[in-house]
DNA sequence: AATCATAAACCTGTCATACAGGTATGGGAG
DNA sequence: CTCCCATACCTGTATGACAGGTTTATGATT
C-alpha cells in the first residue's frame, strides 16, 4: 500500500527520515529513532534503515556513532568535497574552472567579510597571513594555513553557503596546490604570493572592502598565472 | 591497533571504491566490480559493500540498478540540493543567504555566457524566455521554465562547477518559488518579472556581455524585493 | 539525601545465509 | 547469421546472530 514511491525501499526509508527530520523540526543535534524502531514503523528491514541511515550520513544530513542513535548533523562540505573531487578525477571539472568559481566567490566573500568581520577574524586572519610568511620552508604546514585563511574569510562573511562552497574546495585544493607551489620556485614569486595574503588581511582589517577587492584580484592574477606555469589544466 | 584508518569499515570500504576508481582511471559510465568480489577481494561481508555502495551513490558519485553492476556517474547536483534543503530546514541557512550566492554566480554566469553561448543555447533562452510570458497563468509550470532558463545559462558558461551550484540550488527554490511569485500580485511586477528573463536573453544572444549583466542585476534586484515583501527570511 | 559504581537494557557494527526478481550471456534453433 | 531462451550472475530485501559501545536504572556507600 505504501509502495508508491520511485523506486526501492532505501529511497523511501530516507525520504520518510528526511520527513522525519522536518516535521518534527528537528535541529543539528537532534536525535533520531533507532533503527529497530524506525524498521518496526515503516515496515521494512533493519538492512533497509541501515543503508537509509548511511546515504544520509555520506551527505553530512545525519552524524552515526556506534551504540549511540543517529543525530542530524550540521552543515558539512565533506560530501561535496568528495563530489568536486570526483568531478576533477573523473575530468569532468578541471582545475582552471573551480579557480574561475573561487574568483568569483572569494571577490564576494572578501567584500563581505570587509564588513561585516568581527574584530577577532580581523586579527586571526593577519595572524594567519603572517604565519604563512614563517612557514615559507614548510611547505605542507603553509598550505594548511593557506586553507585555513580563506576558510576564516569565508566564515567572516556571515554567509554559511559561502563557507560551504569554499569548504568544498579545500579537498580538491590540498592535491593541486603543491603543483602550484612548484611553479613559483624563486623567493621573490613566494614573497609575491605571500604579501597578498597580507594585504587581504590588512584590507579586511581596515573594513575597506574595495582595496579588499584588488588584493584579492592580485592573488587569484597570482594564482592562476602559477597554474598555468605549472601546466594545470 | 591495527585500526589504523577513520573509523569503521564501511568508511575503509568506501575509500578502497574510491581509490579502485581513481587508479582505474574510470569514467562516467564505467562500471565498477559486483558486490560479491569487492567483499572478497576486501574481506569484508557483502552487507558492508552494500552500505560503501550505498554511501557513494548518496553523493552520486556511481549508479546503481537493480540487476545491473554499480557504474561510475555523471556529476549531479542531486546530492548538493539535498545538503541545501538540510541546511534550510534546519536553519543553518536562509534564503536571502542563497539569494545573495545566486546573484554573485549568476553575475559572472551571464559574462561567460554571453561570450561563449552556442548559437542553439541562444536560441532557446530565448525560446524559454518567451515561453515564461505564454505560462503565466500556470505558476508551476512558469517556474519550471524558470529554473530550466536559469540552468541553461549556467550550461552556456561552459563551467560545469556553477551549473552544479545552480543545480544544487532548485531544489530548494521549487519550495520558495511560490512564496516569490505569490508577492507579485499585480500583472504590472509580473510583466516586469517577465522582462527581465527576455532582456537577459536578448543580451545574452547579443553577445553583450555587460548588458547581460545589467539585466541580471535587475533580476535580482527585483526578486530579492519581492521575497523580503513576502517577508521570507 | 546525594553520590557514585555497577549491572542491565539498549543500540549500532558486522557477518552469514536465504531467496525473489532483474540483467546479461552463451548456445541452440531457424 | 540472426533471434530467442535457458542459465548464470547480480542486486534488493529479510532474518537471525553476536560483538562491542552507550545509556539508564539499580543499589550500595557516604
Amino acid at each position: 500500500m505504501e509502495n508508491l514511491s520511485t523506486g526501492g525501499l532505501v529511497n523511501d526509508t530516507i525520504g520518510a527520515i528526511s520527513r522525519h527530520i522536518r516535521d518534527n523540526l528537528l535541529m543539528p543535534g537532534d536525535r533520531l529513532p533507532s533503527e529497530a524502531s524506525m524498521s518496526k514503523e515503516l515496515n521494512v528491514s533493519r538492512t533497509v534503515v541501515r543503508e537509509a541511515f548511511r546515504s544520509l550520513a555520506a551527505m553530512r544530513i545525519i552524524d552515526l556513532a556506534t551504540g549511540k542513535r543517529a543525530a542530524v548533523a550540521a552543515i558539512d562540505p565533506a560530501a561535496m568535497s568528495l563530489l568536486i573531487e570526483h568531478g576533477v578525477h573523473t575530468d569532468q571539472i578541471n582545475v582552471q574552472q573551480i579557480y574561475d568559481v573561487r574568483r568569483t566567490i572569494e571577490t564576494r566573500i572578501v567584500t563581505l567579510a570587509a564588513i561585516r568581520r568581527s574584530d577577532t577574524e580581523a586579527t586571526d586572519l593577519l595572524t594567519l597571513a603572517q604565519a604563512m610568511q614563517h612557514a615559507v620552508g614548510d611547505p605542507a604546514r603553509l598550505m594548511e594555513l593557506d586553507l585555513s585563511f580563506h576558510l576564516l574569510l569565508a566564515q567572516a562573511s556571515r554567509n554559511p553557503v559561502f563557507t560551504l562552497i569554499i569548504g568544498a574546495f579545500q579537498g580538491i585544493t590540498r592535491q593541486t596546490w603543491p603543483i602550484g607551489w612548484k611553479s613559483r620556485p624563486t623567493p621573490a614569486s613566494r614573497e609575491l604570493m605571500l604579501a597578498t595574503h597580507i594585504d587581504i588581511a590588512r584590507a579586511v582589517a581596515a573594513s575597506d572592502p574595495q582595496q579588499a577587492v584588488t588584493a584579492m584580484a592580485q592573488h587569484f592574477d597570482e594564482s592562476v598565472r602559477a597554474l598555468l606555469t605549472a601546466g594545470l589544466t
